[in-house]
DNA sequence: ACCTGCAGTTTCCTAAAGGAAACCGGTTTC
DNA sequence: GAAACCGGTTTCCTTTAGGAAACTGCAGGT
């Protein structure tokens, strides 16, 4: 007889799943956490300013990454008719509501350097 | 001269940068909060339950995944020797600290969902 | 004997992510 | 008038991620 084990397939655990599978989709690829972590400390910067804060992204990345945010809503883009150009980007107040994750991940990340580097160094 | 804006290069900035980078690199894949989520809900799993329960992932994607997480010290495997051998894989104290991180992420991505699909559904 | 389950590994392949460099049209500064 | 700044796009290329299928070796069931 086959096995067909099932425990993931109450509802609370599908949509749980779904939703984690959900933001992590919007969050993806190497440089959205860092676009924004910039952004949320920043308030307004442009993209010239974008490529120099966020070290070792390239302009293509940078334009796509922006646009990928952008679409989302958790990023507004703002055309200024100055002399020769200039563009504003901005966190919305919806992109901010990634405060408590992102906190979260920076949070953990700083301990687990600590749990490396810090006590008896006797694990990898 | 040449513009060289620097801002996010006081201490605290870039050791927040590399925090999140350290955590997301730890976490990278498609597979790997889908995995922890599921043990952090059922504590003890084999590796057929794990892929039964982890829909759509493969053998070695899975065997892959579990052996990254294990180096990191966020799950443990434990042989049995029973008759056609087993392993147990179970998240470690330490994976536990994990849980706000993704609490935030799945509860993010629920209010994602309402947000487009309640309310006016003006937006794409 | 034969199938099934366990826990994987190995091989082969495709798709997606990402980077470097060139280019665009325009403007201001040296 | 040469160089630099602005905000990108386009092209080409390499690397990585990920998946499907086959195979391993052993044990228990029928």
């Amino acid at each position: 007889m086959k096995k067909q084990a099932y425990l993931n397939t109450t509802a609370t655990c599908n949509s749980r799943i779904t939703a984690i599978r959900d933001t992590m989709e919007i969050l993806s690829g190497k440089w959205k956490f860092h676009i924004i972590g910039t952004l949320l400390q920043s308030d307004k910067m442009r993209f010239m300013d974008l490529i120099r804060e966020v070290e070792g992204i390239g302009a293509k990345m940078l334009s796509k990454e922006l646009q990928d945010l952008e679409m989302n809503h958790l990023v507004s883009r703002t055309v200024l008719n100055t002399k020769p150009i200039t563009v504003e980007y901005q966190i919305t107040e919806y992109g901010r509501t990634l405060e408590p994750i992102i906190n979260e991940i920076a949070n953990w990340g700083t301990e687990y350097r600590k749990s490396i580097y810090g006590s008896t160094k006797q694990e990898k």
